[in-house]
DNA sequence: ACATTCAGACTACAAACGTAATCGTAAGGG
DNA sequence: CCCTTACGATTACGTTTGTAGTCTGAATGT
């Protein structure tokens, strides 16, 4: 390969997503591919945003490689390229990380204690639990 | 209060503590308080900053209301003014907010898929719930 | 054919962030 | 007393992020 020095297609999602861009992600998980405009439908109004900032940002995760595009017409459709549950895997890695020293049991303490967890929360977990211990 | 645009003392750690700050929180939490160059020696080596950047740093989390400072002679000791467990909780919660609807067991769920939980974890965890249920 | 429209591309711009250098000054060594 | 030194304060500056506006060209209705 010639030089590489960073991103040149191959790795997909090796940029960081940033707060904004990951309620676009969040809309095209839900359904994909999708254009621009209807991407705005699905979270214009929530956030308050415009179609500008919709494109911008639409842009910046093709960039980022976390995006693909196809042309249709005169437009774009678009459509993930990192999963979502890489991306949740990721991001709940980072924190577990940041904060717990990468172990998992104190972040579920810490739940508990901010009440955070439900009755169906603790059986559910606990149901997970036997699972994986099979 | 005059007109009380916006914070003037009286919430500590409503601003978002960024990556590089929780760093230095960190070191703080650990012991405290701290002049800046005893903060540095805790984590400039590990950071790769200089002792620059470790000020500047204390100075934003100061003006965030995340630290307060005491005079010492000539220089400033450090404290943190939010309790680690409080930011480890924003965050938790932010996390699990934004990423599973609220709900812990999927997180849960997840960190085991990804094989974050080792059968320590597991056997911990369950600890806990009996505890909880009590 | 031509004006209108609509899509993406490019540009903008302020705030936050990461990272640091410089300035002014007070304390201490001699 | 003066010089050096060690602080905090101020300033710097490129990048990322949030949020949007402008430009250009192609499709479309008539």
């Amino acid at each position: 390969m010639t030089t590489r020095t960073e991103n040149e297609a191959g790795d997909a999602g090796a940029e960081r997503i940033s707060d904004a861009e990951h309620a676009v992600m969040e809309a095209l998980w839900k359904r994909s591919p999708q254009t621009a405009a209807e991407v705005c439908e699905n979270v214009c109004k929530e956030r308050g945003w415009s179609i500008p900032t919709v494109k911008t940002l639409l842009s910046r995760l093709v960039q980022k490689g976390a995006l693909a595009t196809q042309p249709d017409g005169r437009r774009y459709l678009y459509t993930p390229l990192i999963a979502r549950s890489a991306y949740v895997g990721g991001e709940s890695r980072r924190l577990v990380d940041r904060l717990f020293g990468g172990r998992a049991a104190p972040l579920l303490a810490h739940l508990a204690q901010a009440e955070a967890l439900t009755k169906d929360d603790i059986a559910e977990i606990e149901r997970l639990l036997q699972e994986m211990k099979k």
